[in-house]
DNA sequence: CTATTGATTTTTGAATACAATTTAGTAGTC
DNA sequence: GACTACTAAATTGTATTCAAAAATCAATAG
């Protein structure tokens, strides 16, 4: 028999749509607040209305879109109270998933995170920013797929979504980075003793100060001046 | 003229589909693991497939249905894992708006929440099961109020609506109802003290011991008997 | 009798067509 | 010149149509 090499990944173009117009919002190409035709859409991408609706119908329920009725969707903007109103939630799952993460965390899943770990130090003593984003990054998706809940990671999802609606230039202070940088040695610390409790302690209070250097940066960058990168710690 | 008998409130045609789809499902009239032909529901609520479909579209992406491409839509059916799942994603929220709601609190809301408290007391002297539901039920809501975080709100509720899935007969243990009740006891003081700490773990064990009575039901009842009343404690 | 193939029916996915609402644009009046 | 009333264009909401996939079922081979 012949060895089925196509993946055969079939989607529907809706579901397609849903993560394309997402990608659309997190890079830029549809910026906060702007209206959004849905014929321009459909041209540009060289589909229907019908299945660019259900996938705007979609977004709009995540609240990354704002639908007007009869009057079109917008790309969702965030204000400094929606941050402060995201920000908690997203603390209160990430803790949840730190405590998760040490009640089931294998030793070479344990490895890996301190891996990741101190490659991200490397690239904080060298001051490298966006190495040292992608790393962050990637210590906090392995500690939400270490916690093995897909629901929580769903949510959590949802919102790291929305706050990546605030497009802003990611420039922390050398102060906080550097605090930063502390509470990762606490977080590692916590992983490797799996204590549950101290670990979402420190994912809490890391969170609240990654509110304030969110707030900071959109209050500095706001109405212009959109930097592209958006990640940040 | 003829008076307009209808309410008139006018939203999309979409809008209204989600919240009707929505409530068959939480009434009991979709039943778990039921396929739902979309001629069939268009025939039932007058509509065209055209904004159906985008309903069943949010839905799925809610969790609510299960969307299988070129097969139709189910509504999901959830086993004893999901509920594993779930809650302790909806114990973290909670055990956050309970800390929001004791740092917010006005003296007038907790007298409102302490009226609430005290007549679900006298139902549960009483043994009246439907009415002590109906008021544990608007407890938590008043505090989920008092936490004044829409996106909070959203994402309990969201959970909460996929726990609703599972249809199953209210029954509690003699023990484990007397426990709920000094569980409520404990967060009317915290939220007298305003003690969000505790509030929060209170919460957090209420709802870990409402896991298991959901659990223990649903698998009473499982596959069969399914029983009308959902609310539970 | 069971299993498999193939045609028929049903159901879903997507595109088009039509209706209703909003937006813009223009003319007219004060 | 600014404001209103009205008309036309554009955009969204909904229905209908067409195409593709899956489910059903009958017939045939084993």
């Amino acid at each position: 028999m012949n060895q089925m090499s196509e993946p055969l990944i079939r989607t529907t173009l809706h579901d397609e749509l849903v993560s394309r117009l997402r990608d659309m919002i997190f890079t830029g190409a549809l910026r906060g607040g702007d209206r959004v035709p849905e014929q321009r859409l459909c041209d540009m991408l060289g589909v229907s209305r019908t299945p660019l609706r259900e996938a705007l119908k979609v977004l709009g329920n995540e609240g990354l879109l704002d639908l007007l009725p009869n009057r079109g969707a917008r790309v969702a903007i965030l204000s400094a109270e929606d941050i402060d109103e995201i920000f908690p939630v997203m603390g209160a799952l990430e803790a949840l998933s730190g405590e998760l993460a040490c009640a089931r965390l294998s030793d070479t899943e344990f490895a890996e995170i301190r891996a990741l770990h101190y490659q991200m130090a490397l690239h904080h003593a060298r001051r490298e920013l966006q190495a040292y984003f992608k790393l962050n990054q990637q210590i906090h998706e392995a500690i939400l797929k270490a916690a093995a809940n897909p629901t929580l990671e769903a949510q959590y999802r949802s919102l790291a979504g929305r706050i990546r609606l605030a497009r802003f230039r990611a420039n922390m202070t050398e102060t906080r980075w550097n605090q930063a940088m502390l509470e990762h040695e606490e977080m590692l610390t916590a992983l490797q003793d799996r204590d549950g409790k101290r670990l979402s302690e420190v994912l809490r209070r890391h969170l609240e100060n990654k509110r304030e250097t969110v707030k900071q940066a959109i209050q500095d960058g706001a109405g212009e001046a959109h930097g592209v990168a958006v990640a940040y710690d």
